[in-house]
DNA sequence: GGTAGGGCTTCCCGGAGCTGGAAGGTCAAG
DNA sequence: CTTGACCTTCCAGCTCCGGGAAGCCCTACC
């Protein structure tokens, strides 16, 4: 299978498929004239990989979790610590997002949205915020 | 005033002030010596830039924000408009984060957490979300 | 007058995770 | 033989700075 196939099946673009090989998370086979060539086990992890970032876990956490796949005496425990550390790191960009949508829409209500100069928005921007 | 109390009095690393004029957001005079000097304006237009940052505007965003707020003729909708659209993106980045979390929690919720290698966590990522 | 320290300057590199594009080899179809 | 869709490598750039080097400036102290 090529690269096309790879990331049509995989959903990932080819460019990134380069990248993770680039970077060794992948290591697909060459064929004579110098294609990559992917296996299905290189798929399963392009697959693999595809669901973890989607899920917010950044390439080295990604390596992380893709070693503990590999490995069949891992202990779920390890997985799951690595998952929780993640959903905390969520937890946080959540709460900070909130916050900012918070104050936000508060300004904008407060904002006519008329011809006039008049602001509440640059103002809060200008001023201490609320 | 220099950049260290610039710096100091509007919150924001020295480094990010500089960088801030590279690009064009501020233009603090000269001193003979080569030192920037800031007057009442230049903080108050940092302090902005720090505000309108901390709520996720855009580098972008904020120079157009500073023209508008340096703009007596402005019309409030303008500013409005630009504060809604941002409210838009903190929207969908916020869905996004959810359903991460929601997948994520369900994951580690199902996992035991133990010594053994059985992970419904690597499952998940491996076979279909879910 | 010399020196130690802190502050200031510019410049260049790196990071996270790709994406776009150029220049060129390969392959199957017509 | 040519066209067009693949594939290859390599280099640059995106956002928003942060780190660090090399070097000038200024004040305080001895």
């Amino acid at each position: 299978m090529n690269i096309g196939d790879a990331a049509r099946l995989s959903g990932l673009p080819a460019k990134t498929i380069r990248y993770y090989e680039d970077i060794g998370l992948i290591r697909p086979l060459r064929d004579t004239n110098g294609y990559r060539v992917f296996r299905e086990n290189d798929l399963h992890k392009l697959t693999f990989l595809a669901r973890a970032r989607s899920l917010g876990f950044t390439i080295e956490e990604c390596r992380t979790l893709l070693e503990l796949y590999e490995d069949q005496n891992r202990a779920s425990a390890d997985v799951k610590r690595l998952a929780e550390d993640h959903l905390v790191q969520i937890d946080q960009k959540l709460t900070e997002l909130m916050a900012m949508r918070e104050t936000l829409s508060e300004l904008i209500e407060a904002c006519k949205g008329d011809h006039r100069p008049d602001c509440p928005i640059l103002k809060g921007l200008s001023s201490v915020t609320q």
